[in-house]
DNA sequence: GTTAGACGTTAACCTAAATTAAGATGTATA
DNA sequence: TATACATCTTAATTTAGGTTAACGTCTAAC
């Protein structure tokens, strides 16, 4: 990775857009409650825009435990995030009926990434949100109790809490659901 | 957020360099170990690019505990990725005497972030590594023992190890010191 | 209707890790 | 040198959360 001033010493700027390529990259997908869109350890990894619906991503350990990484609802993005060589770390299927955008993740960065930067604040700013989620996640992972993860959670994200099973938020949380249930009834001791 | 489509309809090319700004919004900085370059709570963000040394992330919690949020040896990015209009949620201190490069965070949204998507495949690399940094980070919070946590970090940052205290480290697994004592004697035994 | 799965809750018990405290070593400072 | 301070380790005790299992509710399938 170049350091700001070696980016700025090399730059040249010239950009042709490929308005045609770009709209043939993308494809609408409806997708049933339960299909799967992708599996770990697969290597056509994709990036799914939700317009509608919720889509969830997660692994399965060695133990043959779910263990839930990211939900999105309308409006995210979800997509497998580790190293671009790299098979995918993440199962992503579907837990309400959706409909999706999708774009493979070499189109995404050859040819959205560079444009969205561009014109389309909202998909850098998806992304920033992204990142924003993600730190935060962590910090709680690290810093809060189970009950306290929970709580952030329902405060953040109450409509997932919604539409979602217990136990997939105890998976979120990194808990397990008797866990989930026994901190909840502690809450109105 | 727009969707892909959206973005499509509504992406108009036109990009005007600004070199002469890009240049002047970068410093350069020499901080001394134990300095504290951002605080909790500040509202004006920096990204750090370390040239040289190590920086570190991290928050204090209400009972004034330390959590590490991230290191950052030399050629990675540091960086508060809280959204952009709350306050910092990190404090950002240097562990080694160490050189860097400094933009705001305003100027690298405007200025850096569609320079970097067009010109500078790294910078964009650099982004993408980030995110798959914080995606296995949180895989392994909420799936895995102290000792793998561990046994992770020794064979992804070994570098790091030689580095910084035990105590930090463990710090960043979310463990304490003393948890991580034992884990270690315990892989021998 | 009956049956079989999912889901959520509760409780008994168990274990990994936190807490507290003490001691051993190293290092910077008066 | 002596003092203080930080780091690491070990051990005793406690606690949060995991595991296992039982039970009630609900929904889907027969």
């Amino acid at each position: 990775m170049r350091s700001f001033r070696e980016t700025l010493a090399e730059a040249e700027i010239n950009h042709s857009p490929k308005l045609a390529e770009l709209k043939a990259s993308v494809k609408i997908l409806s997708v049933k409650k339960g299909n799967v869109l992708q599996q770990q350890g697969g290597i056509n990894t994709n990036l799914y825009f939700v317009k509608k619906g919720m889509l969830r991503s997660y692994i399965i350990d060695e133990k043959g435990k779910e263990h839930i990484f990211m939900f999105a609802p309308e409006g995210w993005l979800m997509a497998d995030g580790s190293k671009d060589d790299n098979p995918s770390e993440l199962f992503i299927d579907c837990l309400e009926d959706s409909e999706v955008e999708v774009v493979s993740q070499a189109d995404f960065n050859e040819l959205f990434l560079p444009l969205a930067a561009i014109n389309d604040k909202d998909r850098t700013v998806g992304m920033l949100r992204r990142m924003a989620t993600m730190q935060k996640r962590i910090i709680m992972l690290i810093s809060a109790s189970a009950i306290e993860r929970y709580e952030h959670f329902m405060e953040t994200y109450p409509d997932i809490i919604q539409r979602v099973p217990q136990k997939m938020i105890a998976s979120y949380l990194g808990i397990t659901p008797e866990a989930l249930s026994k901190v909840k009834g502690m809450r109105f001791k």
